[in-house]
DNA sequence: CCTGTCGATGTATTCGATTACACGGACCTT
DNA sequence: AAGGTCCGTGTAATCGAATACATCGACAGG
């Protein structure tokens, strides 16, 4: 490996040798909002003069200061984007969708994670306000309180993603998660399972866990069952503890241990594939698995995890497409449900007889 | 699903309703240098008088505009983050990881994405400039020299991440990409391997992918032997391709068909393995498999992925770590160079006799 | 008691670009 | 030829906070 060299000490790099509008306008002979005008509505100036300034602009390799024009147009070109987590790659192909759709306009997306903590969010939210970004989208449905009262005073644009508002209260851009395992529990019940186990993220602020939660018990009840007692576990978002769950469900009773185990999405259903795996489990003759979101994390598995498609960058470029046709004052959708799909695979089967 | 609403139109949403520091000088009965002083140097201000500006600051729900701040200050506490995409999960990771240090200090994260376009990556560099980040973070050594004039023209902090400026040139935080393949062959010829297939990604503008593969080269040249015509494969960083690669190398004769296939990343590596199952070709018996950055997606499969562990949070943190202390103006290390590890596990055998 | 010092605060300028307004000249109309 | 219109450009105010400098009062030392 290359040596690591010794350590360098040196003064605070700030200093940027930028030229400014004044240095154009300088050099091109004219005033700065000449050259303004050059950049903003080029059809305003005479050919002739706005060649002189275009080829200032590149002799000085001129670049508008943003910041400057952020706050006399009080319009910063950058949206901010608020997500629990990169860590489960679903938020961060979301956000690479926006990313896109979101640049071909001229906006940057400005990041932040929150971990699931609700109160680092609104901090963290505050922090984008403070710089003045143009628009918000959000993960989720539920926020604290103090968090739409900040929007409402910002009075900027903003939408809530990965589920859809039923009372269209908020602007809301996604799908229905409770529908999303309601089908895919009628579909094991189907199959013959009565026993079932759930593994799901921590629901605390977080709505889409619960919601999918809420999805499996609503089909269970509907059929006349409900999750036995143990059968539902909650953890991190991270194959480690999906295993230590899946191990919990295993040691059950046979009166009570689960035939069919619905992970809310697809980290937790491989990691329980992965403790099956361990515990001489059979998948899915001993047990069946399924899981949500549909990553390659769980198609490339053997057997391949049964899943739900859920639309991960369709959520992203529609966020994107809707604060950009609110900031340009065009027609938008406020609400807006995308479709989701069972995706069968081997990891489900009927019940063992 | 709740019912889709029809469109609504509305003006620009533009206007927001937040307070200056101007409304709490005139509730706190100040001037503004005072409030400014409140919040930037709390001790120069009389407690009595700080006191009164911190109620008119939650009374008013003031939130300094930070874009006013910056213009002032020529510091927007925002460091640009520009790298190839976040499909593959790991740009994301590290960028969630180098997310979480700047945030403790401040600074957030702006997001610029360039799907290995380094055209695309000098636009995005200078969007990033416009917005007036105080520092960069780039992906690879390998970036259009136009970058590094307009990095040098800006004059402000940047580091290359993912690789070490062998010649300590350029500011660099990653590991040794040749020597962590080179290693990986060395261990599949003490197996008993002699043919090799390689799986990479496209090396034009990737430094990552072209040193993987020298690596492999320089380990097969020290061995005697080389990649025969054929065994290299060039191709887009997702499963399908992958497939289409791996069954391109089972199609070859006897004779240059390799035994061993080593991925330049665990997509690849996953990807082939997917694609061996398809064709009846059993890992490890008939061919190992071996892939890069030890994910989640190839320890889950069965066999278990062999895989090189490399420092993916670690760069994340140390980039943050490292622009940080440039800005503060404190010591830090041009070049670093982090561990990466061969992990061992059931896709790799000896050959088939 | 006068002056020097220091702490607390206000006044006014500054950052760089945008933009309302003013102005001058060309050209057209009657 | 006088008046009107329009185009191209410059002048100057503006966005909100930071900060150099000025100011004022209190207090200590001589």
């Amino acid at each position: 490996m290359p040596p690591a060299d010794p350590q360098v000490r040196h003064p605070p790099e700030a200093t940027s040798g930028r030229s400014s509008a004044k240095d154009v306008a300088r050099l091109a002979g004219v005033s700065t909002a000449t050259v303004s005008r050059v950049i903003n509505s080029p059809d305003q100036v005479d050919p002739a003069t706005r060649q002189l300034v275009l080829d200032a602009v590149l002799k000085l390799r001129y670049v508008p200061h943003g910041v400057a024009r952020a706050l006399r147009s009080a319009r910063s070109q950058m949206v901010g984007a608020v997500v629990p987590s990169f860590n489960y790659a679903l938020y961060a192909r979301t956000t690479s969708a926006m990313q896109a759709v979101l640049d071909a306009k001229g906006y940057s997306v400005v990041l932040a994670e929150h971990h699931y903590d609700l109160q680092a969010e609104l901090r963290t939210t505050e922090q984008l306000i403070r710089h003045g970004v143009d628009a918000f989208v959000f993960v989720g449905l539920a926020h604290d309180p103090a968090l739409f009262t900040l929007l409402e005073n910002y009075g900027r644009p903003y939408v809530l993603t990965w589920g859809v508002d039923p009372l269209g209260r908020q602007p809301s851009i996604g799908f229905d998660n409770r529908a999303a395992t309601f089908e895919m529990t009628r579909h094991l019940l189907a199959l013959g399972h009565r026993r079932f186990g759930l593994i799901s993220a921590r629901t605390e602020g977080n709505d889409r866990a619960s919601e999918r939660g809420a999805g499996v018990r609503a089909a269970l009840a509907q059929a006349g069952l409900a999750l036995a007692e143990g059968c539902a576990a909650y953890g991190s978002i991270d194959l480690a503890d999906a295993g230590r769950m899946m191990h919990g469900l295993l040691r059950l009773d046979a009166a009570r241990r689960p035939t069919a185990v619905i992970g809310t999405n697809d980290v937790f259903a491989v990691g329980a594939m992965v403790a099956c795996r361990e515990a001489g489990v059979r998948v899915p003759q001993d047990i069946s698995i399924t899981g949500c979101d549909n990553t390659d994390l769980g198609a490339t598995q053997t057997p391949a995890l049964t899943s739900i498609r859920t639309p991960i960058t369709e959520i992203g470029r529609a966020a994107a497409e809707h604060v950009i046709a609110r900031l340009e004052g065009r027609p938008y959708q406020r609400c807006q449900s995308l479709a989701f799909e069972i995706v069968s695979r081997g990891s489900v089967g009927p019940p063992a007889a």
